[in-house]
RNA sequence: GGGGGCAUAGCUCAGUUGGUUAGAGCGCACGCUUCACAUGCGUGAGGUCACAGGUUCAAGUCCUGUUGUCCCCACCA
């Protein structure tokens, strides 16, 4: 076989290794009865958009559970699918024909759709080649859209029982409305800013009086439609007017003054002008009195005919001219600057209109009720819980969701009007005769559902329901959502009372909540900051694995987290680093009939050692992906990779492997092969190009790493006394290299090392290993090293009192001073710990273990006083 | 008005059911042509865990309050 390259090149292998997943069938989902099914669907992207870091951090998190759950060998499926996005999509079509010159109307409905099939096909893929460089093992073959035959099925399934129990219903309510994308808006889809405006004061005359009242007004043009001044009933400056008539000026309609609890008496002038067909408040105030609603905009937010000359002007056109013709008649009070929250399109940013229009309605406190309970009951889990408070203040004070749309691209809705009998009838089939009365002339509902609505039946749309396909009763409920907190509102939601009421059972155990990937200086990446940093770039310049391990590595969950290069770069320096200690593993394997397993090999101190912290990682990063901490996880990994792995066994492992008893470099070559292939395993759900290229290489693998089993905790390689001595070879050649700096002695200059200590035999053992990694030329015991005379550097540690003689590197009064240093900190220690034993209620009421423990540190650091008092001693 | 987050080293952030001497990366200082890797190696400096109380044998961690900061929702005629 060829030998690895000298340097980690991604771009090498990444998408060979991709395409042989791909071609080996790796992602394919498998009914297996004797598995355990795991289930995770993709939030479907929309056919519009392009790969952001956002989408980067939510599929690599998905990615990562999921070969996690693979490799621990469930029959895993990963579902994954595009959104039609209605409104989004339609926006854009509408977009590119304008440059054209065409609009909708001129094309006709069914031709305006074959071009959003067609834009769909064009466009719709390339998102999903974008989710392919990220290393998504989803299962592509199995790949849906929100409008493909299976979903639209549900959803009309969907509308047709919420219809039937009469949980959707269709009625005139003040909507948003979008004047520019002419369409309704749920309030999720109403986006709110502070804009500066202005508050118009307008006197309006009191019919069969010199009397005004004064009005204040922010959206003058909608005065056309009031229908009412309200004031507070015991508010005493108007108490004598109510029940009074007004001339509205400019119209001329006579208008009552009512009196309502809803007014401020402090806002304002403490007169409301009421226009119940264009504010949401006004339209209750409009029931509750009883007002006439005069709607006065038309769809395109120009004036319709009830605005008299004012009709066909523009909203804000209007506005200026009646304010205008209010001043010439000497009604206008005054202008003021006002800011205000304004509502704007999520889609075209266009101003948004409150509008009275018939719509059709989901009823939602039924179906919020049960999506309660059942997080509430821990049905579904939020991970972090925190979370859960978030989902239940929006049901708790959710209203019933605007689901019509006016756009084409979308499930029309499936509700027919006789034109005969007038009769509605909703069915899951097209119908071309009315039930009732059998004409044939019947029109079907010309909008379209709100995109949610579908997306909203995901989880089990996708896999055939209302059918009970296999797949359907053997992958769902699903096991896990992985989504942005910014996405509870609109889809976790809603997918959470769909899921119960459609099939009896939450659509997934546990939501993964994340946080947003914000840029350099925390600032949202957005198109108009023109301050996103695309990931295909990054995965060009870094490889998948490195932009993988930065989007989570030092992230906590649900926490947002900020995007950098030196992050990216620090996961490449990672990887590298990977890289070339399965290099070094390799090479010297060369030739070498390496141990298949660890069974036979008698192991070294060190060995033991190593393999003791990868059980302690294993165990470790098992846990913490099980509870979803993969920040956790990726730092254990990361830790135990390059500090214990790399810093320390492979430099351990050189003299054995630089030696001459073959059967120790044998065994050594075992062991390292053995760490290596667990972190490769232990790694892949992170990393999983460069592992699964790496593995390989590797002599004695099978198969490919994304179907090998996630290494195991076994107890019986846990050793964990003996790796708890061999930390004292390691605090020994900490200590020696210490101290050699401590007195500038040249790394390279080999010392001869004196130890008092009665672990002579672990010393011995490893002395290999601590000529080499210490720099030191010999080790001798000594009884005394107080004997060795005056130009000596000495330290103690847990297992050994280390005595240097540096010759003229050694300045006395340096050296006195350190150990001074050095006695005053174990004092403070021992002066802790004697704290700490002193209290009788923390010796009685503490754990044992830890007293204990207590009273070990104690006497260590008291028999390292007596030592270094001692060298103190010998040296003054 | 309602809800939530955050405040830990110069910077960006971890800190897993309260329990050794609070960690990482980057940055910084000193040293290193050590035969896997300078995308590296070694050694180190650097923290009153925002503030004030409380609970506890024990608090960065739990509770209350304060300050600062950010986000979401509602309202704003």
């Amino acid at each position: 076989m060829k030998d690895m390259q000298t340097t980690y090149d991604p771009r090498e292998f990444e998408d060979r290794i991709y395409a042989n997943w791909m071609k080996k069938g790796c992602f394919k989902a498998k009914i297996d009865p004797a598995k355990v099914p795991f289930t995770v669907m993709m939030p479907p992207p929309n056919i519009t958009g392009r790969l952001h870091m956002g989408h980067a951090m939510d599929e690599t998190m998905q990615d990562i559970v999921i070969r996690f759950k693979r490799m621990q060998g469930y029959s895993v499926l990963w579902q994954p699918g595009t959104d039609h996005a209605s409104l989004a999509t339609e926006h854009k079509i509408v977009e590119k024909m304008r440059e054209e010159g065409i609009t909708k109307e001129e094309l006709g409905r069914e031709e305006f759709l074959k071009r959003a099939w067609e834009w769909k096909e064009q466009y719709g893929g390339a998102i999903v080649e974008q989710l392919k460089k990220l290393g998504s093992s989803c299962d592509w073959s199995r790949l849906a859209f929100t409008m493909d035959e299976r979903c639209s099925r549900a959803v009309r399934e969907a509308f047709f029982r919420l219809y039937e129990k009469g949980l959707i219903y269709r009625g005139s309510r003040i909507i948003n409305w979008c004047p520019d994308c002419k369409t309704a808006l749920s309030d999720e889809e109403v986006i709110y800013s502070e804009d500066a405006g202005y508050f118009w004061y307008f006197k309006y005359p009191v019919e069969g009086s010199e009397e005004f009242i004064t009005i204040a007004t922010t959206r003058p043009e909608t005065m056309l439609g009031d229908t009412a001044v309200a004031v507070h009933p015991a508010d005493k400056r108007y108490s004598h007017l109510v029940g009074k008539t007004l001339i509205l000026p400019l119209v001329g309609r006579k208008i009552p003054v009512v009196a309502d609890d809803y007014v401020d008496p402090e806002f304002g002038t403490g007169a409301v002008k009421i226009t119940p067909a264009h504010d949401p408040n006004d339209f209750n105030v409009g029931l509750r009195h009883n007002l006439p609603m005069i709607r006065i905009m038309a769809d395109d937010g120009t004036i319709n005919e009830q605005g008299g000359e004012f009709a066909g002007l523009d909203r804000y056109a209007a506005r200026e001219r009646i304010v205008q013709e209010m001043d010439k008649r000497k009604l206008l009070v005054k202008i003021e600057p006002h800011k205000h929250n304004v509502g704007h399109c999520h889609r075209c940013n266009a101003t948004i209109e409150p509008i009275v229009s018939k719509q059709w309605f989901v009823k939602m406190a039924p179906l919020a009720k049960p999506a309660i309970d059942a997080v509430a009951k821990n049905k579904t889990k939020f991970t972090p819980d925190r979370f859960a408070k978030i989902y239940y203040n929006w049901l708790e004070n959710i209203r019933d969701w605007c689901i019509s749309r006016q756009l084409w691209w979308g499930h029309r809705i499936p509700v027919w009007y006789c034109d005969d009998c007038g009769a509605m009838t909703c069915a899951k089939e097209d119908i071309t005769a009315c039930p009732k009365c059998g004409s044939v002339h019947l029109h079907q509902d010309e909008d379209c559902l709100d995109t949610w609505f579908s997306s909203a039946l995901w989880p089990f749309s996708t896999l055939g329901w209302p059918e009970e396909t296999p797949e359907f009763k053997y992958f769902y409920p699903t096991d896990v959502l992985v989504t942005g907190y910014d996405i509870i509102p609109f889809w976790v939601m809603r997918m959470m009372f769909s899921g119960i009421r459609y099939t009896g059972k939450v659509p997934f155990r546990d939501v993964l909540i994340h946080g947003l990937v914000r840029d350099e200086l925390g600032r949202k990446m957005s198109k108009s900051l023109g301050n996103g940093i695309d990931p295909l770039d990054i995965i060009e310049r870094y490889g998948a694995d490195s932009l993988r391990l930065s989007l989570i590595t030092g992230v906590a969950p649900g926490n947002d987290t900020r995007f950098t290069e030196g992050k990216v770069e620090s996961s490449r320096n990672f990887i590298n680093k990977i890289w070339n200690a399965s290099r070094f593993v390799l090479m010297n394997a060369k030739g070498v009939d390496v141990p298949k397993d660890l069974t036979g090999i008698k192991f070294a101190p060190a060995d033991r050692w190593i393999i003791s912290r990868l059980m302690a990682t294993i165990r470790e990063v098992t846990v913490a992906l099980e509870k979803y901490d993969l920040g956790i996880a990726a730092d254990k990994l990361t830790s135990f990779a390059w500090d214990d792995f790399c810093d320390w066994y492979i430099e351990l492992s050189k003299s054995a492997l630089y030696g001459d008893d073959l059967e120790k470099k044998r065994a050594t070559l075992g062991v390292l092969m053995f760490v290596l292939t667990s972190l490769l395993k232990l790694l892949h759900p992170f990393a999983p190009f460069v592992t699964e290229e790496i593995y390989g290489y590797l002599p004695n693998r099978e198969g490919m790493i994304i179907d090998a089993d996630y290494p195991r905790y076994n107890s019986k390689l846990a050793y964990k006394s003996e790796a708890k001595a061999f930390e004292g070879v390691i605090e020994l050649i900490k200590a020696v290299r210490a101290m050699k700096v401590s007195v500038n002695c040249p790394p390279s200059k080999k010392v001869h090392l004196y130890l008092m200590t009665d672990a002579r035999r672990l010393f011995s053992v490893n002395k290999g290993a601590i000529l080499r990694l210490a720099g030191a030329s010999e080790i001798e015991f000594v009884e005394n090293g107080a004997e060795l005379g005056e130009k000596i550097v000495s330290q103690v540690t847990g297992a050994a009192q280390i005595f240097v003689p540096l010759g003229d590197l050694v300045n006395i009064e340096e050296e006195r001073a350190r150990l001074t240093k050095e006695l005053a900190r174990i004092e403070g220690e021992i002066a802790r710990a004697e704290g700490k034993l002193a209290n009788q209620n923390f010796v009685a009421k503490a754990p044992k273990k830890l007293v204990d423990d207590e009273y070990a540190k104690r006497d260590k650091y008291l028999e390292m006083k007596k030592k270094v008092e001692e060298q103190l001693k010998s040296i003054s």
